[in-house]
DNA sequence: TTCAAAAAACAGGCTTGACTGTTTGTAAGT
DNA sequence: ACTTACAAACAGTCAAGCCTGTTTTTTGAA
């Protein structure tokens, strides 16, 4: 008996470490890549033992498919957030295009890159992370249906300036990989495409750069 | 066998093997992803031993480098091909987004997905590439300066146009794999795009079934 | 022209190294 | 006491690179 502060209970404790192992697990999909995630390289970055992976986690595909759910996840989370003081202030779509391109390139996108070919050609993982990316895209449907009450457009044409846009963003992050180094390019993309959507979400007529309040991102 | 010239040069058993061995490579990247494409897997599918493939290769990473290099010069000249024709005739901005949107989901994009991981971790990888993508993106510069020159767009503003269309299918792409069987919402969003880029691209007969007119904007 | 030596193309085995899944052993918590 | 969390050694598998041997083509000199 130790001193009662000091004292986990094994639930805790459980919890603790397959959240060490999962994070040490994204940190590496995004840091080296799919193929050079090996179990004994997380667990040494976890900071445990690979018995205690194998213990948390049925295998290798397993705890890469937990931490990808786990990611995916707390990216809805943050949607829900982003969408709900969206609505209270009445953002700009401008807002959005921007939000959706940080969190695609805070890391988001390059790890589904990583594991994006591997959903393709196991139909097992493809299949648990489905269920996990339609909650995602529930988020990003309810920040951009906040847009859409606002400035009053049709839902299905709202879901298609939606989804052109983060096809987009996800195919601006894919050429970053072989075009590195050109923050003006994505920029200039970024702000043609922002011009593009302002058209289908006419918010004020006095359509200037003024307006804008800081942008209290989760 | 014997009938038909048994006796080929050096060269050109060299150059068949060698595409033999390329194209297999391709296949198999295609088929069942970077990691699962091993050299013994990729000689049993060309045909031929694996000596030959070392003799031809230094290695693993090189005959899948060559190989990619080859896939993106043959979709080039494709691409000036195209646009010769293209220039010929006097075809539509639709027609081009149509092309992309085709050639990407031809396979070169679902190759392009599974090397890129490696070629963003990789930097010896990523420096043989960018050269051979760079004259693939010529070939699209080929296409789109010859619709410029049809609607007397600003070169500027068609790169971007351009640029942006190509993140779009890429991203399309991406998405077909946790997205798949759903042929009507790609082809939706690839509508929905072929009307915005006919904005930008406005060709002196109207007979386009426009249902939205907006003013170009700068 | 002939034909043997050289060179290139190709075949196939061997070794090493690394990763995955499993099993056995130990300490901590209830 | 008994269950859970973890540690560490173990065994099976397989690809990558290397190396040696064999066939096919080219060369060049008698």
């Amino acid at each position: 008996m130790r001193v009662t502060s000091k004292r986990r209970s094994q639930k805790e404790r459980s919890a603790e470490t397959s959240a060490r192992l999962m994070n040490a697990t994204i940190d590496l999909l995004h840091d080296q890549g799919l193929a050079r995630t090996t179990t004994p390289e997380i667990a040494r970055m976890a900071g445990v033992s690979r018995g205690a992976l194998t213990h948390h986690f049925a295998g290798r595909e397993a705890i890469i498919s937990a931490s990808v759910a786990d990611l995916l996840g707390k990216a809805a989370r943050d949607l829900h957030r982003f969408a709900e003081d969206f609505m209270a202030r009445g953002g700009s779509s401008d807002e959005i295009v921007d939000y959706a391109w940080r969190m695609m390139d805070d890391r988001l996108f390059y790890v589904t890159m990583e594991y994006l070919p591997e959903a393709r050609h196991n139909p097992a993982f493809r299949a648990d992370l489905i269920p996990t990316v339609k909650e995602f895209h529930a988020g990003l449907d309810a920040v951009w249906t906040a847009l859409a009450a606002r400035a009053g457009t049709d839902p299905d044409h709202t879901r298609t300036v939606m989804n052109a846009t983060m096809c987009l963003v996800r195919g601006m992050i894919s050429q970053t990989v072989l075009r590195p180094n050109d923050p003006a390019y994505y920029e200039g993309l970024l702000g043609f495409w922002k011009q593009q959507v302002r058209q289908h979400f006419p918010m004020k007529p006095a359509a200037a750069p003024s307006g804008r309040r800081k942008t209290a991102v989760a």
